[in-house]
DNA sequence: TTAACAAAGATTTTT
DNA sequence: TCTTTGTTAA
């Protein structure tokens, strides 16, 4: 055996006991901030360097694909290039690898279609709209989280309409899932979750296969484990069944992806399923102060089943935790940012030392304005991602097409866009054809003939059809993937609707244009078999989460859920009010209040040095103010580590949430009927203190302010037009204005001149 | 068939 | 508030 690599002295005793341990299952409890990446990471170059296993015997498997880029990374200053030949990614880069290899085997080609959340609800859409049910009744979304969670249970269309009481809901998501499942086989299309359960299918089905994978991967470990569900615990547990090698690193304080499908049984339960693992608690924490540490202590200790650990630390006390009482959330932005000029000039803080921490991606709009306003720079995580957006999509679908013509739900997309005249009435019929005959919209486009539809709408199918058959030519005859798409935008005339738009929304909708074949271009320099059917595949994977980029000098804001496993010298966490953090039920399902306090626990985790809180008295939401309560989880916080702006303790009510079961009468939290704890009027911090920035120098009375919503105006380049609507105060005041012929335009009004007309 | 306008509805979190 | 969806007129 080869001698024991130095790196392994950079590690604690527990660190090195789970890095040593060779054979058999193990498991390692890793509490925020104990280093589990480096665990890992050694870990894999350990066993190469001790010659356990080669590089692409390992497989390792991460939440993001971010994650697996960096660990990859890692390993390879470790034990250089040969880290590349690791098996490493998401659950679902991986499979869906694994899946083109082995299409054939369960009925798909290769150039299986993934379909993202939305064109799944485009095909279940479809669907009920086919079976005669109204998508206003039954939403699509409902049957689409149906059908997702039964997946990721396992539960087969077959098998649902017994598992379940058959209430209607239960019957039409019955049959609906059914239809479904064939019609994504019809369309050689694949959903997320798809990814995960095919595999099992597959390896079930052919056992050759199965233990093809099996003798292959002669170590797996897994990341993020408390985050995994039933299928994903499924497929790991066929593929290591055979060496029993699986190390799995996770923390239970920190599962917060239920709403996913993840069962926090997977790691309470471990020891179970493998009765020989060896537990390796990771406790040392080298991250957060001491004071950071004891406020997550003091907030995970109120939920009732965890796994026994105690983590602790060798930093310093640090500062307390600062709460922020704001009026509103353009007030809280506002001190936010101030805060954080404040502390970037005394303490030398870059702006990338910030976070900006909060529950739903909404809350990111007032922060970026206040921002740009303001002249920080920040960098948005999450969100609406790139590939997501309308334009790209579209693009998106017709090269899907090139490759796989049979893919019904990206052919409807793009049929008519830019409009050709095919409208609804033709696609309907040919629709119908397709469904009567059993086949796929594509081979009823090819033979429009003998689908009689009204000819106007035959003859631009007939175009389209050979300009497809065009692009697919091309894209055969080895054509670089680049020219194809700007042929694809050319011949479709989608660039020219564009140009002919002429709105500032289609200027950016060509620019992201440009951007995806930026992509394109390096996607094939950068691949030594760039196919057009591994790049969509690769990019259907790719979220906006791994865009963050820790060495821009920017402020980065993002949801908590994007925070995990990132961290930050200062954090925010901000909008912490009932309703918000923890959220609001909806439609009367209960709120996993457990869950909502792990993820309060990975935002407070997230911080080094320094922390805020910050909550808003008030807050706008759909345009109409609604007061807030402080969220329960700010009682919970161990006093003796957080302090008001003024420095004097914050006034704690434990017992506010206790027996009240989680406010089943929404309104009452809005309205006064509950006991709101503040004094409304009273000032919440010195006047002079407070950074104004709605100097109102303009129309300070309304009624001598002339453009009010609804008046008509006249401007001297777009012409006549009508307010739609107004926001800003003061110098700052901003129109909407309907201009006929050119659309909305938002305009200054202290910088457009407008003249009120008739 | 399409564009223009009005009305409804949306905010959890994500591979 | 902003965006998506439906209805109506041309």
């Amino acid at each position: 055996m080869p001698k024991e690599p130095d790196f392994i002295h950079d590690l604690n005793k527990q660190q090195k006991r789970a890095v040593r341990h060779s054979e058999g299952p193990l498991l390692i409890v890793a509490g925020a901030g104990s280093g589990k990446t480096r665990v890992l990471t050694y870990r894999i170059a350990y066993l190469i360097q001790q010659q356990k296993a080669a590089p692409n015997e390992i497989l390792a498997l991460t939440f993001t694909n971010k994650a697996a880029r960096e660990m990859k990374q890692r390993i390879q200053q470790l034990i250089g290039d040969q880290a590349k030949k690791l098996w490493m990614g998401t659950f679902h880069s991986v499979f869906s690898k694994i899946l083109r290899y082995e299409a054939e085997r369960i009925g798909f080609t290769s150039d299986y279609s993934i379909y993202d959340m939305d064109d799944a609800k485009n095909a279940i859409k479809q669907i009920l709209k086919e079976q005669g049910y109204d998508p206003k009744e039954v939403k699509p979304r409902i049957i689409q989280r149906r059908i997702s969670d039964a997946k990721n249970e396992l539960i087969k269309p077959d098998h649902y309409n017994q598992k379940f009481v058959h209430s209607t809901l239960d019957d039409i998501t019955a049959k609906i899932y059914g239809i479904y499942v064939e019609r994504l086989k019809q369309n050689n299309a694949m959903d997320f979750d798809d990814l995960l359960i095919k595999p099992i299918e597959l390896f079930d089905e052919h056992e050759d296969v199965l233990e093809k994978y099996q003798d292959r991967f002669k170590y797996i470990l897994i990341d993020e484990y408390q985050d995994t569900n039933h299928a994903q615990y499924k497929v790991t547990n066929m593929l290591a069944n055979k060496y029993k090698n699986l190390c799995v690193v996770g923390d239970d304080a920190q599962s917060i992806y239920s709403f996913r499908g993840a069962d926090i049984r997977n790691i309470l339960d471990f020891k179970n399923d493998y009765e020989e693992a060896v537990k390796i608690p990771l406790e040392q924490n080298y991250r957060s102060t001491k004071a950071i540490l004891k406020a997550a202590d003091s907030i995970i200790k109120n939920n009732s089943q965890q796994l026994d650990k105690t983590l602790w630390t060798d930093n310093g006390m640090g500062e307390t935790i600062t709460v922020l009482d704001n009026y509103d959330e353009r007030d809280e932005a506002n001190r936010v940012a101030d805060y954080i000029r404040d502390l970037k000039a005394r303490k030398g803080y870059d702006y990338s030392d910030f976070a900006i921490l909060y529950r739903t991606n909404y809350q990111s709009r007032v922060f970026e304005e206040t921002f740009r306003r303001k002249g920080i720079t920040y960098q948005l995580v999450g969100g609406l991602s790139f590939y997501q957006r309308k334009e790209v999509k579209d693009v998106l679908a017709y090269l899907t097409l090139l490759i796989n013509p049979d893919d019904d739900t990206n052919l409807m997309r793009i049929i008519n866009e830019p409009s050709r005249g095919i409208g609804n009435k033709s696609l309907s019929d040919l629709m119908a054809k397709a469904r009567e005959s059993n086949q796929s919209l594509w081979r009823i486009l090819e033979n429009v003939e003998e689908a009689d539809v009204y000819k106007p709408a035959e003859n631009s199918v007939k175009e389209f059809v050979a300009m497809i058959n065009e692009l697919k030519q091309d894209l055969a005859s080895g054509k670089k993937l680049i020219n194809v798409t700007k042929k694809l935008l050319e011949r479709s005339g989608y660039m020219k609707a564009l140009v002919e738009e002429n709105t500032p929304k289609a200027m950016t909708r060509r620019e992201n244009i440009l951007e995806l074949e930026n992509a394109i271009s390096y996607f094939e320099k950068n691949n030594n078999n760039p196919t057009l059917s591994a790049f969509l595949q690769e990019i259907s994977l790719i979220t906006d989460t791994d865009k963050y980029d820790e060495e821009k000098p920017a402020v980065t804001m993002m949801t908590v859920h994007a925070a995990k496993g990132l961290e930050f010298p200062v954090v925010f966490v901000v909008g912490l009010e009932e309703e918000l953090f923890p959220v609001g039920s909806r439609n009367n399902e209960e709120v996993n209040i457990e869950e909502e306090r792990r993820l309060f626990y990975v935002a407070i985790t997230r911080a080094e040095e320094q922390l805020f809180f910050s909550h808003c008295r008030s807050r706008y939401k759909y345009g109409e103010e609604q007061r807030k309560l402080r969220s329960r989880f700010l009682d919970e916080v161990s006093s003796d580590v957080v302090r008001t702006e003024t420095g004097s303790s914050i006034k704690q009510d434990k017992e506010r949430f206790l027996g009240k079961k989680n406010n089943k009468d929404k309104s009452s939290s809005n309205n006064g009927n509950t006991k709101v704890e503040y004094d409304w009027k009273k000032p919440l911090y010195n006047k002079n203190n407070r950074s104004s920035n709605n100097t109102q120098i303009h129309y300070d009375n309304p009624d001598e302010d002339p453009f009010q919503v609804g008046a008509k105006v006249e401007h001297d380049v777009f012409g006549p037009g009508k307010i739609i609507s107004r926001s800003g105060k003061g110098e700052r005041t901003k129109v909407v204005v309907f201009f006929k012929g050119r659309g909305r335009k938002t305009l200054m009004l202290r910088v457009a001149k407008l003249q009120v007309i008739g």
